[in-house]
DNA sequence: TCCGTTTTGTTGCATTTGCAACATATATTG
DNA sequence: CAATATATGTTGCAAATGCAACAAAACGGA
């Protein structure tokens, strides 16, 4: 196992790194796409995540079946129960969108000294402290995204932010259903106002490529 | 100045702390009701506070006017645009609902070793760890119920929550016109919903008390 | 106490939205 | 290739929502 790659590990030698995954516990495992890493229903695991390949989708199914897209978890991110998305009540899983490799670490190890005291412990968390900052901005943006009153405003902030993000035209990275389960609308009502926004001349749309022309 | 009560600095010695005030470029500062802490309009200043007392509110204001209670910052809880709200455009403040103590440090001497290796360097991010991921949660939090399609359902996700914190009947922590900015609804449209939540018997209200009535 | 400000309650109305139901197109898989 | 599943485009309609406007109530200082 090569843990120079993985930035959670980054600057502990692989011995360190041996040691301490046995003090946090830690799991690793792969999954295929379209599999279900975890779910977050009944009893809590008290462990969070890396995903260090590939890409997913923390999911949630409510009672009447209407699917949320409530985070894309890439390469690098962090992720679990402990972190986000505390009890609600709700059904929530983590799918595979590609095939993926995973990190599990046990929560509680982290914030507490272990009884060894691996002296790269702190180093760990100062990494994953890192993740969890890139996290952190990442809920602020869609918490930003959702806090928009219409889907006309919530698709023209995803459409700024996207073209900002990867300089003028883009490409849409999900279907039509998915971004509607992202920006939590109904899927209809979303192409409605695609159509609407194109009509309007604010947007051009080429198939899945986006062009802002107007504010 | 007495640093042990201080969440961030657990677990450190206070002369040890006054070394790290220096590296980290720690500012101590105190603010009274309705000022505003800081802006995240114009240039970023790079730097995480901590709410050591009081009670704040992160507000996004559009163009419109239309204004947004993003979060609320209570006391020990920690805020800042590198690590929440990264850049949309808009403009954002911090505003005091109470009188406030705060301390701001430098967010790139975090992470970066400081030249003088202060031994206690590590334990402090692993003190802000705890606070991050206090901050993550209850950013997920936020997002579960921004990501209900309807007033009502936001409405009910919310009450459930304040409900199963407090247990059972609960005093609404906000006024009307504050808890229609959190929810990112219209007012107007959210009373009217109230009104019918009362009307259909699933929520019972007695002035600002709130109790659930049925699932 | 009085005055100005903020909050609350309410209503009408145009617009937006969710929902259900299709037909069609586009993968995906055996 | 055929068969099945998934994604897309579209529409009607009822319901929810935003918006504007206003009066009444509550609050907060001077």
């Amino acid at each position: 196992m090569d843990f120079s790659q993985i930035e959670l590990f980054d600057g502990i030698s692989a011995s360190s790194c041996r040691d301490m995954l046995i003090c946090f516990g830690a799991e690793f495992d792969s999954f295929r796409a379209g599999e279900t890493v975890c779910e977050y229903s009944d009893s809590p695991k008290r462990r969070v995540g890396i995903l260090r390949t590939g890409r997913a989708s923390m999911i949630r199914i409510d009672e009447s079946g209407n699917e949320t897209l409530l985070e894309e978890v890439e390469e690098g991110d962090i992720f679990g129960e402990v972190l986000c998305f505390g009890d609600g009540g709700d059904y929530i899983k983590l799918t595979c969108d590609e095939d993926c490799d995973v990190v599990f670490l046990k929560y509680d190890q982290i914030t507490k000294r272990c009884e060894k005291a691996c002296e790269h412990h702190s180093k760990l968390v100062a990494n994953l402290f890192e993740l969890m900052a890139k996290k952190t901005l990442s809920l602020g943006e869609r918490i930003q995204l959702l806090s928009r009153r219409t889907t006309r405003d919530k698709l023209m902030y995803y459409f700024r932010l996207e073209s900002a993000r990867r300089g003028g035209e883009f490409t849409l990275p999900m279907s039509h259903t998915r971004l509607a389960e992202y920006l939590c609308v109904d899927r209809s009502a979303m192409v409605r106002e695609i159509k609407r926004l194109s009509d309007d001349g604010l947007v051009a749309f080429d198939g899945k490529k986006v062009r802002i022309i107007a504010e």
